[in-house]
DNA sequence: ATTCAAACATACCGACCGGTCGGTTTGTTA
DNA sequence: TAACAAACCGACCGGTCGGTATGTTTGAAT
């Protein structure tokens, strides 16, 4: 691997050729992995799919879980940066959350399966290694929802639950939306945010239209 | 295999030395499964657990797979039945998944394990035998739910969303109740059980009399 | 007791896959 | 253009695992 040029903040240079093929591998990875199964995708056909052997693929990459992680870890610093930017806006814990949604439902739908996909795959690597891709995963999403969801409990918008766990019910919420049953529900992405507001805030409850004037709890 | 006894009507008759063989087998299969990844589950270590051999495996079970599938499709079944049963009695909405979950919860830690289970190991099988899972899995849970809900949303009590959606919801939110964070949220099950109820009904929303006053289960 | 099929055990095969290694190309530098 | 290192190739290895072939035991019926 070449550490040599790698710095963590980007800088916009014309490519090397290495790194043109590091990326095609990423790449390649992605699909791969989102297309099958981790055990039943090869070191091979990664390597194949990038135009490349998989002798340069090891010059590059060191194992096939370490190809997997930079992979992912990649994808979920991207959504972080992303959402993260979403959220920077002002607003009710709504219109905030309505942001992320919006972000969320615009991305490409590879990108979408990759979200999915680490939540699918963190069971397969070894506690160490599998505490690094949850935290890596823990802060591309959930804890950004979570500071929205503290500010929301501290401007008396959402009921004084634990924030991370109304968090995670909100991510499974989105979650839900993304099966096909879904899309055959509702006939735009608009009306799915609407709902997942709706159901995360208010719940499945019928009789909901007061509730403006009550107390808050306790 | 021996078809020969196996009738879907299950008589309770002593049991042959083969089916207790086989019963081994199934569970084995269940922990090892539920310990590792199915990739990693190899037929040896299967059949080690069992007490038996690979031949004898091989004898009962005609692949990996199909070991993998009967297994998960008794597990399933075990599940519909219990959960018939808790979603009999008569009550509202609320006090019916109310029922659910305490059943739910009640479980042994591989049973509900095996219901995680299934939900991340679909996507390692080809089309046509995963449609047959997730059927069976529908079966389990989702479509009890299901027919509970289009009752709730019948008597007013539930919002007219899409029964089967709601029902997705209502899983997804217990679902999240299970990881290690609820452990250390909540003190017992009963403050679980009345969360996941709060949350799917009423939303994450403040303004609400949310616990004390209300009817809560029970 | 004989028989015969089901129930196992043992040894093995073939395929695959992650990873390695020696050698070759390519590009850069002096 | 000589020299050198990074990039890359492709053949290969060690080991594993699903699955099979074949022999041996059990047990129940005749």
């Amino acid at each position: 691997m070449n550490e040599s040029s790698d710095s963590p903040q980007e800088t916009s240079r014309a490519p090397t050729k290495s790194e043109k093929t590091i990326a095609a591998l990423l790449c390649a990875a992605e699909e791969l992995f989102l297309a099958k199964n981790y055990a039943e995708v090869t070191m091979g056909a990664i390597a194949q799919r990038s135009g490349v052997t998989k002798g340069a693929l090891y010059h590059h990459f060191p194992s096939k879980e370490d190809l997997y992680l930079q992979m992912m870890h990649a994808a979920l610093a991207r959504k972080r940066a992303l959402f993260s930017r979403a959220l920077a806006c002002a607003g009710t814990c709504r219109e905030r959350l309505g942001r992320l949604i919006e972000a969320f439902f615009d991305l490409p739908k590879n990108e979408i399966g990759l979200m999915r996909l680490v939540r699918r795959d963190v069971n397969i690597f070894a506690p160490p290694v599998r505490a690094k891709l949850v935290r890596s995963y823990q802060s591309s999403l959930p804890s950004l929802v979570e500071a929205v969801i503290r500010d929301g409990i501290r401007d008396g918008e959402l009921a004084p639950v634990d924030p991370r766990l109304l968090a995670w019910h909100f991510v499974a919420t989105v979650e839900v939306t993304l099966g096909r049953h879904a899309d055959f529900v509702f006939k735009d992405s608009r009306a799915k945010l609407n709902h997942v507001l709706d159901i995360f805030l208010r719940g499945a409850a019928a009789a909901r239209r007061a509730r403006q004037g009550a107390l808050s709890y306790e």
